[in-house]
DNA sequence: AAAGTGCCCAACCGCGTATGA
DNA sequence: CTCATACGCGGTTGGGCACTT
């Protein structure tokens, strides 16, 4: 029984494709203008024009838009969508979101055409990343790769930072693990507690415990999370300074090198989870928080919806 | 000058998700 | 819950321009 499938606006030869005219343009202006955007199925047809919906949303996003900003991307620009690019992929809107008046495809144009072409020149050697993705200038503040572990065991590495008064230190050292650590006993009787391992600073803000942790953890051995868990990474915003310094890290899109979801989009989205596993109590007067808990794909999963809570980081912007 | 080539970017297309009946 | 519809996102396409041969 075959259900009535509505034919896809492009599909239909009477709509006008390919490149918008000056006449078409006011049209759509001046109806947006007056009646809003959205309802874009039927705003043709009010509007006057013969196009399909989704043509009539994406020159009014990509061009007709108010505030829009067109011409080169600036030096400036062009390093913060490297930077951001290395934290997400090719997630565009949010890219965009980040760089005021341009738009997604713009910026994956841009990426398309210049900047994927610096990616696939040499690598770094020891650490496989893309030249684009290298740091330009000496003043971001990155960790050592000279005495500390390449990208991907750093990555296996990261359990937990948090940051307080803007400079880095590693959680307290009281037994944490029943608020929301992924501490474990290290084959001593008594409570869970964290084990605390090197420290790597991997900016003047961010310092994370390292190595023996996670390979404890991954071990079988007992442990305050669930073995086998992804890494989870904690951090404690009090203002920009990890937001910037993360950008200026060489923390990679991926996260854990397995994992499909880039845990730290969440961090630059408008809305993003907060939890922990063992869950952290959400929220209860619904303000904004200043803590966030991001980790890979399953880990994120493993978060039960109801101690989920979301919190509003457009400070962050 | 004409043809060929490469690049840029606006627009298209298909898919996933949200929403509401 | 199911289904239809609308929206948003990201990969892809192709027209037009600049540059080269």
């Amino acid at each position: 029984m075959g259900r009535k499938q509505r034919k896809p606006c492009w599909e239909k030869e009477e709509v006008n494709r390919g490149a918008w005219t000056a006449e078409e343009d006011r049209i759509l202006t001046d109806y947006v203008k007056a009646n809003g955007d959205g309802r874009w199925e039927t705003l043709p047809s009010k509007a006057g024009l013969n196009r399909c919906g989704k043509s009539c949303r994406l020159r009014w996003r990509n061009y007709l838009r108010p505030g829009i900003k067109r011409g080169n991307i600036s030096p400036e620009e062009e390093e913060l969508i490297i930077k951001l690019h290395r934290l997400l992929g090719n997630r565009w809107s949010l890219i965009a979101g980040r760089l005021p008046g341009r738009t997604d495809n713009e910026i994956k144009n841009y990426w398309n055409s210049v900047l994927s072409k610096r990616a696939l020149k040499g690598k770094d050697r020891k650490h496989d990343i893309p030249e684009v993705y290298r740091p330009r200038s000496q003043s971001s503040p990155v960790w050592d790769k000279e005495t500390t572990v390449p990208t991907e065991a750093f990555w296996a590495s990261i359990l937990e930072c948090s940051v307080e008064d803007t400079k880095a230190k590693i959680s307290n050292q009281n037994d944490d693990y029943d608020n929301n650590c992924f501490g474990f006993n290290n084959g001593e009787p008594g409570p869970h507690r964290p084990y605390y391992a090197d420290t790597t600073l991997i900016s003047e803000n961010i310092e994370v415990k390292t190595s023996t942790l996670f390979s404890r953890f991954h071990q079988g051995e007992d442990v305050g999370g669930n073995a086998g868990e992804d890494p989870v990474m904690k951090f404690d915003f009090e203002d920009d300074v990890l937001l910037l310094d993360l950008l200026n890290s060489d923390i990679l899109a991926g996260g854990n090198p397995s994992s499909s979801l880039p845990p730290l989009a969440d961090i630059l989205n408008s809305e993003i989870c907060v939890g922990s596993n063992p869950p952290l109590a959400p929220s209860s007067d619904g303000l904004p928080c200043s803590q966030v808990l991001v980790g890979s794909n399953n880990t994120s999963s493993s978060i039960p919806s109801s101690d989920v809570s979301t919190c509003d980081l457009e400070t962050l912007n």
